[in-house]
DNA sequence: AATGAATGAGGATTCATTCAT
DNA sequence: CATGAATGAATCCTCATTCAT
């Protein structure tokens, strides 16, 4: 009786959701939206063409789930974090923010979403309007909202915003870029360690407001 | 019957060629290659289908025509601006190029090739191998060798010229990327102007060798 | 709305192959193999465009798979057949074998595909050397043996094994050709029966060794 | 007033029909009659596409002018030899025409073209018709005339002439076929000289009537 | 006469999605 | 729930034929 029985959690069909999106970030981030075949992405986690669409209503709302999966849940870490840290200095918070956002998104195969979406937006607008509402919208405000406080404290010269949160952003951007398969070949000896710290070398010396020139 | 019927078509053999590579251009620039049909191509240069292939053997020779006409030229003439200005202080001279850069393939249509290489070269290998000879390796080589000059006449303080290449580049590919079709509803208050600006004080600032201290 | 709407379509996994195959050989024979379009190789077996290429992964791999149905297979056994019948006279086997090749190959639609292979052999190297391999070397090798065989043994005039088998096949070559399509008004009055006794005729008075010379 | 004219047998048009339909026939014998693009006849005759139809309404009165030019006028000279020479050996008669069949057709490129339409004549009946009404039907009638009078003349063993035809030209049409790109690398040891005088052998043996028994 | 640019119908192949089992 | 067979629209490319020059 007991023997035969099967165990009762192999296998948990919970667990397929999980499998799916695991299997399409991989294959999104590798050969981008148009270019990933559902099947792929069916046979890589070990499931059937079919029962993908009984867990995804199509292939846009498994891209979708996958950016929540992989992207939206971490912003809204952030927000929360940010509006907790109110004591901080914001070249501190700047800094942190923009590491964490290195380290929990753009080292890993998450970053991958960002280049599709820089590729591939304009032919498919109604995941762009969605990336755009979620991701950067939001992404954007967590910067830019720090840099305001800094320039309204006094701490950073008196930027911007808005234009300094591209400028801040871009570069974190263009790695994640880098990091996922720009292309085969490229990125020969691009470390992004490397990058990171030249990166924030310049935003250290760049950005801050010139001390006060002392009294003679 | 008289002189004024419509031909069915019009022979313009020397025009042609330029008006596929706009067209082509064009549609590249807004749907990326996997998504650009070359009918549609034929038909925004006013021809058909079949003609097309008179003059371009293929898609991906089609694609390789528009990138030379575009960029792989620019380069070729920096190549000699740069030779040629051997005089000018390092500093002055890589301004002058990135800003080149900007306003002759940055700002105009050309930089959405840009995206769509990062977006698709995983798919394209052979595309991929074109473009990183043809313009990744040529453009890099470009301002590496600028900064590289720099640091050993000490105007530059004594950066990795290839790491400082890409740090330099980033922002410049960025905006480029920025500018075409990121996606069509961002980039709202972004202007490109202010950001350069933004960016090449950046720069200013943050790669030049510290001064001297001057003795007591 | 009830049990009796016909279904959009079947499932036939097992059947479908052969089906094909079947649809596939009858328009291969008629048309040759470029004029074959596959859609209309799916239409015949009841299925569209699309399910075609879920069984044979394009027209070469179909071409080859109906080759093997209908020709290699047969070849398998005769050549079984021959090592097993070491015993009978080789004037005996060789009439056999023409006469199986005839009534298994040659009276079938299969002959067609040799009439194919003859036509279009030039324009498809691939489909060419498969052929010579699985089906020209081992048909010809397995009627040469034969022929040395009985010539080693004195049963038959001391020819050239290999001119001979050439020879020999002509004529089944030929019947196969004309038998099928070889066009559509022709071939009045021949009948392959006839034609195959006449040839057998010739064949026995031709190629027996004289009767030695009584002596008198 | 000499020097600066033309010469004016230089490129005579009326040369242009005959260079066009001997490119035409070589690449017919190469490729097939679907697979010929008119483009490179034209091209191969040293003109452009267009000019080839000022001389030929189509592609099919192209072949048509092609089998007239290479076969159809060789069938007309043999039938006025055949009726003056009503005195020779049937026997005598047959094996020269086979042999002048071989000589003049079938070891020339025009042999290719009985390849071509036994490859193609389902899929073009009109092509078919014209070949058949002016090339088998008048070329078997030749050889069944002689036939049937040497049967007639006891010369030969009572056999049916029309099936006879059809024993007597299957070889030479079979190493017509095999002497045109049968396949790229057939044909290996095959010499059509050896073939054709096995093939004799077994004629001369086979057909004749047997001597009359001697009276004892 | 001659040219060759232009046309457009036609066929192989791919893949998101549906649905019979 | 799960499967995977079946569908068919979509896209690249070819080539006989036409016709402006």
């Amino acid at each position: 009786m007991q023997s035969d029985t099967k165990p009762r959690w192999e296998r948990r069909k919970d667990a397929r959701p999980q499998e799916l999106l695991a299997a399409a970030l991989d294959l999104f981030v590798d050969r981008g939206y148009a270019a990933t075949r559902l099947e792929d992405v069916a046979r890589r986690a070990g499931v059937s063409k079919g029962t993908l669409y009984l867990y995804f209503e199509n292939k846009e709302e498994l891209f979708k789930a996958v950016v929540r999966e992989n992207i939206v849940d971490v912003i809204g870490k952030a927000e929360s974090d940010i509006a907790a840290a109110s004591g901080a200095s914001c070249s501190e918070l700047l800094r942190t923010m923009l590491h964490k956002w290195w380290s929990e998104v753009g080292s890993t195969r998450a970053s991958g979403l960002a280049k599709l979406i820089m590729a591939e937006a304009g032919n498919f607008p109604e995941i762009a309007a969605f990336y755009n509402d979620e991701v950067i919208e939001r992404g954007n405000g967590l910067i830019a909202s720090i840099v305001r406080r800094g320039v309204e404290s006094g701490e950073f010269a008196p930027v911007d915003a808005d234009v300094m949160t591209r400028v801040l952003t871009a570069p974190v951007l263009m790695l994640m870029l880098w990091s996922h398969s720009f292309f085969p070949c490229d990125t020969g000896g691009m470390d992004p360690e490397a990058y990171m710290a030249a990166f924030l070398g310049l935003v250290e010396r760049g950005i801050r407001a010139p001390a006060p020139v002392a009294p003679t």
